[in-house]
DNA sequence: ACGTCAATTGAAACCGCTTTCAATTTTCCG
DNA sequence: CGGAAAATTGAAAGCGGTTTCAATTGACGT
């Protein structure tokens, strides 16, 4: 039916050449006579040839290939962040001419995926995300010895050198620069909806607005803050819990636009004028599908693009695949406070 | 440093018998001696031996492996439909030992790299998603003569035979039961705000939207029918300006959850309450950041996971890979209409 | 005990490419 | 023009599996 795939044999042969120089030729080694390649280059182009990619592998002994392990739990199937985050380094490695191995699979096979990916040689290096404190996923990828980065990272502190490479976004400066823009504006009475509490952004995230507050002399009470997927409807519930009690916080911090979105809701349907009743800062990822890029901007917000960070990550990633003698990669970006019309002076 | 890995020949002379007993024991031939057998599977646990996939697909030819090729717009870079679709496919392959390779590149390299990946034996098949009518990325498939299912179809109709495999969900009829439930609410002045109108399950909707419009002897002016990227901001933009017209529709209907709460931002900053004032509809793909599973569901809408989507889609498409003599699978899913709080008799 | 047939196991070719090392041409100069 | 050095090109050995075909072993009936 069609024609088979042509070889590397099928192209020397019609060349009347040895596959070693038709190799070379198209490998732009110097040996090879200028006009030799042309001629390769032609054939191989008038054949269609591409290079099996498996047997390449096999003598190469590089997958060119980077893999990312995503787990998928019950409520959050893929989150949108780690959706943009992923476009991010996806591009990054189709222009260095790396494949993105994606592996979805329940939190229980993770480790063993891991192991999985790394002994069948399929990738050349992982990309780690939402670490936890003392993630055992870094232990064992160390254990591996494959090369990887993590997304954010565990408690290590921005100045202990750490043993593993990583790229994280400042969260702790971020939403204590936040809290302090709040404080700022006369705001006391703050709540705080973050993500999970066991991931390490969570926690940053937290001690940033702790710290705020602290330095101010200003308290906020446990219940006002929580701990939670970041959904809209989340945020929406736990605001309109929040603005039933008698004693309702002037301003909200959100650790993503779509608890943002939850809460302006839940704002709205109790007649609450957002930015002037109460103000919300939230952390914005500029994901593809939230801009919030008007001027001004709809939320006032910490913003910091997840979609570079990917591309960042990968970067370092491959550098470190490429030459091994590269040091450890270890960087921290800070987000940009963003005034928008979310926020505003208390009411007095 | 770290030992070399142990590769089939280590396992065999370990083991004291021939590569091709060892490697048949692995894949459990028939022909080998069941202690034999469980002798492998222990020496082969013991030395955490894996076949190296590169190897194996060399040998066998089959990569083991599923491409999806995104393509990165300008403004939407990966949009969270495709994630959760994604991430239905993903665990399906997962589950029956195949990879995902992910390309993300920008439109004009997008053939290129079909063909690319097809070349070099990457993948075993692909998955379309988003197609247009008279879509390119078939007639090159076709013409490379790889395995792919379509997610979505073209111009076929539903009992024109066609030649290649689909998935879809009935947006026609979907939309067009939507669009009779608010007919029957009473609502008379009805808007539109579709995807982007090149492609086709956008096409479907509108035409399932004219038909009951039509079939009702009901009129909704051009003006009324909007075509754009399915996002927060622009659901928001184009309800605001919906809304401060002279007539206003008095029902609205979304392509996506996403628009749909734009529209609501937008009727919440006019003072306007979301299903007394103005009726809305939305297409729901269950997406995991936006559940509308509460009860009642805070949005009337058709839904559909495009989750379970993915799966299936892979699913199929695996099986036409497995068996090659399988015929071309073409399946229509139907969206259920889920009566929300969005939705309500229309104001006499 | 012996031939026969089924049950197991092995040797070696092959998948398609890279790379080492050797072979052949050219080029350059005295 | 002869020969050494430089420029090209090739032969063949892997890379790590699978699979064809042959060889060996064991069981069984007589």
């Amino acid at each position: 039916m069609t024609a088979k795939k042509t070889s590397l044999k099928d192209l020397s042969d019609y060349l009347g050449l040895s596959q070693t120089t038709v190799s070379r030729g198209l490998a732009d080694y110097p040996e090879v006579a200028a006009r030799t390649k042309t001629r390769i280059r032609q054939a191989a182009a008038e054949l269609n040839y591409a290079p099996s990619s498996s047997a390449q592998k096999l003598a190469t002994g590089r997958a060119l290939a980077i893999g990312h392990v995503i787990t998928l739990s019950d409520h959050m199937t893929l989150n949108p962040f780690y959706a943009d985050f992923i476009a991010g380094a996806g591009e990054t490695y189709a222009d260095s001419g790396y494949d993105m191995l994606i592996s979805m699979v329940s939190r229980d096979k993770e480790l063993e995926t891991y192991r999985a990916l790394t002994n069948s040689q399929k990738v050349d290096g992982f990309v780690l995300s939402e670490p936890v404190p003392d993630d055992p996923r870094i232990a064992l990828l160390q254990e591996l010895a494959i090369p990887f980065i993590v997304h954010g990272r565990t408690s290590a502190s921005i100045s202990t050198p750490s043993d593993y490479s990583w790229l994280d976004v400042n969260n702790k400066r971020g939403f204590e620069t936040a809290s302090r823009y709040l404080l700022e504006l006369g705001h006391r009475q703050i709540a705080l909806i973050n993500g999970p509490d066991w991931l390490s952004f969570a926690q940053r995230r937290k001690a940033g607005f702790e710290a705020a507050l602290l330095d101010c002399g200003v308290t906020c009470p446990e219940a006002w803050i929580f701990a939670t997927d970041m959904s809209e409807r989340k945020g929406f519930e736990i605001a309109s819990q929040l603005l039933q009690q008698r004693q309702r916080p002037t301003a909200i911090l959100c650790s993503s636009m779509l608890l943002a979105l939850g809460v302006q809701r839940a704002m709205h349907s109790q007649g609450l004028q957002i930015g002037a009743d109460i103000s919300l800062i939230c952390w914005d990822d500029c994901l593809s599908a939230f801009d919030n890029q008007t001027t001004p901007p709809q939320f006032t917000s910490m913003r910091s693009s997840i979609f570079d960070a990917g591309a960042m990550v990968a970067e370092c990633l491959l550098a470190q695949i490429e030459s091994p003698t590269t040091l450890l990669h270890a960087r921290i970006l800070e987000a940009e406070l963003v005034k928008g019309q979310s926020t505003g002076p208390v009411k007095s």
